[in-house]
DNA sequence: TATTGTTATACTCTATAACTATA
DNA sequence: TATAGTTATAGAGTATAACAATA
């Protein structure tokens, strides 16, 4: 038992810290693996979004990403400019801009982004069981629901270190 | 189904994906807790490590966070400033400053920092019962051994938004 | 000369505000 | 005038590098 221990009662990690210490740390290997596509992970999560939601307006992906629009502009432009999403116009007003991803940013995502999202899981949970990982898996969806948090948007995304 | 379902085999975030957001989250309600106690998330993070290590050198420190030294510099100005943190020179080794925690930072620890890390954890897991979160602790603590993560250190401590 | 702590500087990321074009 | 997107600017936070004191 050391000093402080004798005078607070942080005998141990609370959960929480452990789930932001733990969150961080998958944050930056996530942030690893995929620079190894050339992608930081805000570029990751606006990729799966255009993924899963297409044909949105860059207005609608910033409110849903909870982030400005003009952050956007140079994420879609880098990712356009590698031929792996597409602005499309809308003839009826010509201002939005939707966004969908090109077959090639399809093709990435099922055979590059996906799988290193598959091993980065796999990573973390490497010391758990099968029934283990459904376990903790079960608990954390029920924290993101009673928390409100949007399903599959996440701000906390981590720049990668030297 | 939506249209990525189709092609990329992401039916459900992973539990890598909703520790980052948990985790992200979490540390998002810390900034904001704190802030009442006009501290930062890096400062409580020194505050505690002081507390539990006390004595030992900016240095040390330093390596213990993972952050250079120079970084601690000012984070210690304030907390000296405030009375809650005391630098005390090495008489054998002037270099040296070796870092306590004054009776009054004790108890802002005891007082303030503790009770609100507590309240933190019960907003948290607010969504689980009693077994639950034991569950959930013990878990993630198999996950932070396997992971060698240092106990009560993460970098991911976030800042607060507007 | 090597090390501790400090100060000075630069860089990265992000947000805010100004601007262009469309409506 | 109002909105979508873009560009320009500024701020926060951090790291790197230069510096002074001590060994």
């Amino acid at each position: 038992m050391n000093d402080l221990d004798r005078r607070v009662p942080w005998q141990r990690p609370t959960t929480a810290f452990l789930l932001a210490q733990i969150g961080a740390h998958a944050a930056t290997r996530f942030a690893q693996r995929i620079a190894g596509l050339d992608l930081t992970p805000p570029q990751a999560g606006l990729l799966r979004l255009v993924g899963v939601q297409p044909g949105q307006s860059q207005q609608v992906i910033a409110r849903r990403l909870g982030t400005p629009p003009s952050r956007l502009v140079l994420l879609i432009d880098d990712l356009e400019g590698r031929g792996l999403v597409e602005r499309r116009r809308n003839p009826d007003d010509r201002r939005h801009h939707a966004l969908y991803l090109t077959d090639k940013g399809t093709a990435f995502m099922r055979n590059e982004l996906g799988p290193a999202g598959a091993a980065h899981d796999d990573d973390i949970c490497a010391g758990l069981t099968g029934a283990e990982r459904e376990k903790l898996h079960d608990l954390l969806t029920r924290i993101t629901a009673q928390q409100e948090l949007t399903e599959g948007v996440h701000p906390g995304y981590r720049q990668l270190g030297p």
